[in-house]
RNA sequence: GAGGGCGUAGCUCAGUCGGUAGAGCAAAGGACUUUUAAUCCUUUGGUCCUGGGUUCGAGUCCCAGCGCCCUCACCA
């Protein structure tokens, strides 16, 4: 993609160079011009910023009997050139230091430039006089812009306002940026430019990496915990001949030398089932599943899920387990247990709060569950279409409304009306509840549990009648005849939890939107 | 799918009552060897999302479309 050395090499003129695109091209061609590779090349024994910034306590102040001094503790308001002339005669000694990175600010002094310099592990300042690092590669600084990628070797030191720099000694120019920085302030705003160009985005807007690696340290927690109780890690496929485990539409596919529809997993659960008949105890997938609803700031078509299960054990078990994956998640990327989000502080301190779906419907509405006449007319109250449905779905229908959205939890919500959970096991002193949990932070379902449903005639029976009265091109609406084999095949008894990973990474970085944590969201082409 | 908001310079944003467009940053030229959103002087930069309409005249008002954001709907 790279344009070739200028086509027109007669000299620009000064209006052309205003515009930031040309005058960039064209340091490239001076660059080139100079012998050097606007393109860098390896570049071996760097410290990454944070590293070098860990090399700050040995600078020291040497005085000329050779006595060196630690320097004054940092403050806003020291002067240190003032402490330096205080010791007497003398000179300030550092390690020597390569960091490479971005430049993210400059300030030109003439003769001298400042420059803020950014990698991925944080900014370090570096100090570029003429008279240190000689004229010719002083000029270099004059064909750097915002946003170019350098190499520095120098010294670790301080300026006099204490500011922890690097003052060069040899500057290596790494890669041209041929684009004009954004705002180097406000940085891109913009949230579609900062969705379809996520590398400008991480590159130059504060926190943004932070986040992502955050989710790349929640999703290596999540993983240890399993690990570590021993569970074992597998991949199911994501092409499925019917997509099941779950009611939402999928995306459709094709394969050509089968000739046959497929589609793309809405839930992983079915499978991982399969593997605890055939004897692996405790299974757990993460990764993505497809659906083909809206989009919303809490829905992205794509999204992670983590699903495990773990023969001879229950919900409760899967309780005790999504509180440690939380906790372990929240230790894995620090801040502590008490969390903002939005205005709220969420208290992550275990154990969770656990409450019954009926005792929270019975205080948020005032109507006992039980009482079908009472919920009929509250549903009515409540504009909710009542005809030709179940009383269990309008009883849900009422409690989505009236009782999830303000859960700040986290709590466990547990025992669910069973005519919902079609693939839960029903309490064994109680066939109208399953034992199934839900866990809601901030009014946001991230984890939902079962005993799992191991009977598999009840389990074909529950099957029929979630599919009487769907429109056969729902295409859920499909019996999986294997998974109920596999059931008769005996799968032990067991829990089962899914998490939504997006939305536990939302939570735990206060990241109000769902495309804030997924690198690449869904976006209609340019 | 419905309702609301937004779309102006490379970026961040102003733009009054309808009178042919403004700032900061970036960029270009200049001064400055301890600055830090450096500062100071000078200069440049516009398909006002697109297409219609009203009007002597539209960034501004009206209609349609496109895109994004928010709310709702959909989403066990």
């Amino acid at each position: 993609m790279n344009q070739p050395p200028s086509a027109a090499d007669q000299p620009l003129t000064e209006d052309q160079l205003k515009d930031p695109r040309v005058a960039r091209r064209d340091k490239l061609r001076r660059l080139r011009e100079a012998g050097i590779d606007p393109w860098g090349a390896r570049f071996d024994n760097r410290l990454m910023i944070s590293a070098a910034r860990e090399l700050a306590g040995q600078i020291k102040y040497r005085t000329e009997a050779g006595q060196e001094l630690d320097l004054p503790e940092i403050s806003p308001d020291l002067d240190l050139r003032k402490w330096r002339g205080e010791q007497g005669p003398g000179e300030e000694i550092g390690p020597q230091v390569r960091v490479a990175g971005r430049i993210m600010l400059a300030r030109d002094k003439g003769k001298l430039v400042f420059l803020t310099l950014r990698d991925w592990t944080g900014e370090i300042q570096i100090f570029i006089g003429k008279g240190q690092v000689g004229d010719e590669n002083f000029d270099l600084t004059k064909l750097m812009d915002l946003g170019d990628l350098i190499g520095v070797d120098g010294r670790l030191g301080r300026t006099n306002t204490g500011e922890l720099t690097v003052f060069a000694e040899k500057l290596h120019f790494l890669t041209k940026m041929l684009e004009p920085a954004p705002d180097k302030h406000a940085g891109l705003t913009d949230p579609e430019l900062r969705q379809r160009m996520r590398y400008a985005d991480l590159a130059f807007n504060d926190g943004v990496m932070k986040t992502f690696l955050d989710r790349t340290a929640i999703v290596r927690s999540v993983r240890r915990t399993l690990d570590t109780d021993g569970f074992c890690e597998v991949e199911g496929p994501t092409l499925h001949a019917i997509a099941g485990g779950a009611a939402a539409r999928p995306f459709l596919t094709h394969h050509n030398a089968l000739d046959m529809q497929l589609y793309l997993r809405i839930a992983l659960e079915l499978h991982l089932k399969r593997l605890m008949v055939g004897g692996i105890e405790r299974v757990y997938e993460l990764g993505r599943v497809y659906r083909n609803e809206g989009i919303s700031p809490r829905h992205n078509p794509e999204f992670t899920m983590l699903e495990a299960y773990q023969a001879y054990g229950d919900y409760r078990t899967m309780m005790d387990l999504t509180e440690r994956i939380v906790t372990n998640a929240i230790e894995a990327i620090g801040g502590g247990f008490k969390r903002k989000f939005g205005d709220v502080e969420i208290d992550f301190t275990p154990p969770f709060q656990r409450k019954t779906y009926a005792e929270l419907f019975q205080t948020a509405t005032g109507v006992d569950p039980v009482d079908v006449p009472a919920v009929m007319e509250l549903a009515k109250s409540l504009g909710i279409e009542t005809a030709g449905k179940h009383p269990d779905v309008i009883r849900n229908e009422i409690f989505e409304e009236k009782v999830e959205d303000s859960l700040v939890g986290p709590i466990f919500v547990i025992d669910y009306p069973a005519s919902i959970c079609p693939l839960t096991k029903r309490k064994a002193d109680n066939p109208e509840i399953a034992e199934r949990f839900e866990m809601f932070i901030c009014g946001m379902e991230l984890a939902n549990a079962y005993t799992e449903l191991n009977d598999p005639d009840l389990q074909e029976q529950l099957f029929m009648t979630q599919l009487e009265g769907m429109a056969e091109e729902d295409s859920m609406a499909k019996m999986d005849h294997d998974f109920v084999r596999a059931l008769r095949y005996a799968m032990p008894p067991a829990g089962g939890l899914g998490i939504g990973i997006d939305r536990l990474v939302m939570i735990l970085t206060g990241q109000r939107s769902i495309r804030d944590v997924v690198l690449f969201p869904l976006l209609r082409p340019e």
